[in-house]
DNA sequence: AGTTGACCTGTGAGTGGCTCAAAGGTTTAT
DNA sequence: ATAAACCTTTGAGCCACTCACAGGTCAACT
């Protein structure tokens, strides 16, 4: 049979073990234990540990894959919840987006700018006149 | 005189007033306290506090603002750090910015193939096929 | 039989930058 | 006098891990 330890399973996924751990102490997954009290991980686990990745690279958070696991469960299915979650995951990560462009774009012109003036001398009037006299509207 | 209470400054930046009590308690600002224990923001605590929101905005994180802070404090020009410090983080948020945005695209063009297709009926095979059947190399 | 070393377990804490809630002290207005 | 509106400190919650710790299990070797 294929049933695997926690370690195999992330080596198998290529991923961390603690990330295995993590999702069965949030309860994504339910790996039943053996004797000795080690997880199992078998076919169905694998399964829904493949789906919890493809999940989490589509940008659902593990609070949206745990309702989507539910749905299916329970027998419903999980696509309405899915088609209205990534929506509002996609305009999440919009706005991130836009937020880090604007980010990196202002450090951009900051470096520019600061290649050409010398390094401040403690005056009491400024903290550091590099980051003081860059504006960013 | 010109001194301000945790709720006055904030208003005055225009910030939470838990973020200047976040300042605070890190260790970034040092307001002395009045007869009744109130914290007071003199001018120079709020150039320093002035300071910090300019740094955050250029993506420094608050470890280096207070790297930046004590070599002021220490009589010493931050400006050497500050070089160093903007590239580093300028990296991590181009790092950021390019799985971000690849983010995105996957997330775009998920909804986008979903559009053509009909939910998936619970079949025991898969979860969710519009998330198992997107695939992203 | 004992021991070493490599595995496994669960739990607690740390990451960053806030943000909020709770419990209690102070000031101001009625 | 008392209520409302401030202020304080402290602890916990957010997200998705990641690591450290203390202890149990197992296979191999002396």
């Amino acid at each position: 049979m294929n049933t695997l330890k926690a370690a195999q399973v992330a080596a198998q996924f290529d991923i961390n073990v603690n990330t295995v751990r993590h999702y069965v102490r949030m309860g994504l997954l339910h790996p039943p234990k053996d004797a000795s009290g080690y997880h199992r991980f078998g076919e169905k686990e694998q399964r829904t540990l493949g789906f919890i990745l493809n999940a989490r690279e589509l940008g659902f958070t593990l609070d949206d894959i745990a309702l989507l696991l539910a749905d299916a469960a329970k027998g419903e299915s999980p696509c309405p919840h899915a088609r209205e979650l990534i929506e509002v995951r996609l305009a999440e990560a919009r706005r991130k987006l836009a937020s880090l462009q604007a980010l990196v774009e202002r450090m951009e012109r900051a470096t520019g700018e600061w290649q050409a003036r010398p390094d401040c001398e403690p005056c009491g009037e400024h903290i550091c006149h590099l980051i003081e006299g860059t504006h960013h509207e």
